[in-house]
DNA sequence: CGTGATTGTAACGAATTCTTACAAGGCGCC
DNA sequence: GGCGCCTTGTAAGAATTCGTTACAATCACG
């Protein structure tokens, strides 16, 4: 989705091992960022969004569960655990939590490289996204016409900058949207002065939405994070 | 999306284990259906579409790997290996051809389900299917929409903040939260003022849950300690 | 009780976000 | 070109969130 090179965020408190991950994942062509402190790792997530997460259990800092249960509602990453616990049941509820992949230490770099790979064949597939009409809460909005049809048939029109802020937000419904993200996304340039246009353009799109100002159900906004779309979004 | 119910095909030439899967994953929700030898289940894949596919390595009737790599290409399913090859290599190999994940045997069942949904969770547009709702004492938290619903169904809302304190009660029920947990889970600086912060966000909290100043049965104040939530906890 | 430490909450203010109004630019149409 | 209509960014003021401060209430302990 982003660039060429997927972005491998890797996050464990023992440098050796960040050093052998960031190796190896880097001479099978993915770019990395190392970080050792779950603190660290979140405020660098405000800034950008990477791929993959690599989250070691054992951080000092932090319930390593907890956050892993954070990025998986939060961020689109793939989430992969490692960890020293090797029980089932910690297996278990790490992938229940929201984690995409379990593995054990000691591990192979080779294999942690092959499940990466595997997490992000599947990502990409689904991203490709062809389609162009998705329905969601009582309406259906067509790209092609850009047109927004009601469920009693009415239809209002939307414009493109427009399509392009709900297109992102149909294309990943209930996860938390940074304003960063968006910008990359759009093509905005990073200055102070596009985030204003965002605002607005968010909010032109809520009142077509038929959004209630005070208590928006669809587009909720996270104060000094981001935005959320919520729903079952279907895409056709 | 395909039916309500995820279906899930089986391959593998040991009766016991297949009986053994299909139990576990039919008690987990899923569709099954069971194959003894490769020939049959590719006849089967012209007629349905599984959504994934649990395919042990070790068929006698063919190569298990050159199976999974056409499986990979031709079908849409989510690929997992099953296998008693337990060689990192072996594991690397079969991820390379395609598969999505590699269970060593012997596995035990629980994982495999927790492991199948992982798989599906990433697929689904937007189908949140990590728990984040939670009930307790008349109320439920939808943290993903950042509402409390009330037992006779009235809604107040909730902000980011508020839903992190909310969040980390909910998962340590009935055990006393230091406020230096808190800090440490929440991201504020160990800075000396961030604790009054904390209290005005319980504070903030507890009005909106109702809670009784003089007398508050939700969110106990240890003196000196921390907090406890009290009641029993429901996640969904 | 008295004292100091701890906690609750109202009030203020900074940062962030929403909305409205206005201006610049594009496009069709006469 | 001149005119109107639509789109889109910018600016300005209102509204919201949330941390900080200040002071009151509460607790522990003598």
């Amino acid at each position: 989705m982003t660039a060429d090179q997927p972005h491998v965020a890797i996050l464990d408190d023992e440098p050796e091992i960040r050093r052998m991950l960031s190796d190896a994942l880097q001479e099978a062509g993915f770019r990395t960022t190392c970080y050792g402190r779950a603190t660290e790792f979140e405020a660098a997530l405000r800034r950008t969004a990477p791929d993959v997460c690599l989250v070691d259990l054992g951080l000092p800092d932090r319930d390593g569960l907890a956050l892993v249960h954070r990025l998986a509602l939060e961020s689109g990453a793939a989430i992969i655990i490692i960890s020293g616990r090797a029980q089932v049941q910690d297996r278990v509820t790490g992938l229940e939590l929201g984690a995409d992949d379990y593995i054990i230490k000691p591990f192979d770099p080779a294999e942690v490289v092959a499940r990466i790979r595997a997490r992000l064949r599947k990502g990409r597939s689904g991203a490709a996204n062809t389609a162009n009409s998705a329905s969601f809460a009582g309406w259906k909005a067509h790209f092609e016409r850009y047109m927004l049809v009601d469920d009693s048939g009415r239809e209002t029109s939307f414009s493109h900058a427009e399509g392009e802020v709900l297109r992102l937000f149909l294309e990943s419904p209930n996860r938390l949207i940074t304003r960063a993200q968006m910008q990359e996304s759009l093509g905005g340039a990073a200055g102070d002065s596009f985030d204003r246009a965002m605002d607005v353009r968010i909010s032109r799109l809520r009142t077509k939405l038929g959004e209630d100002p005070k208590n928006p159900r669809l587009i909720k906004t996270i104060y000094g994070a981001g935005y959320i779309f919520l729903g079952d979004v279907r895409w056709s």
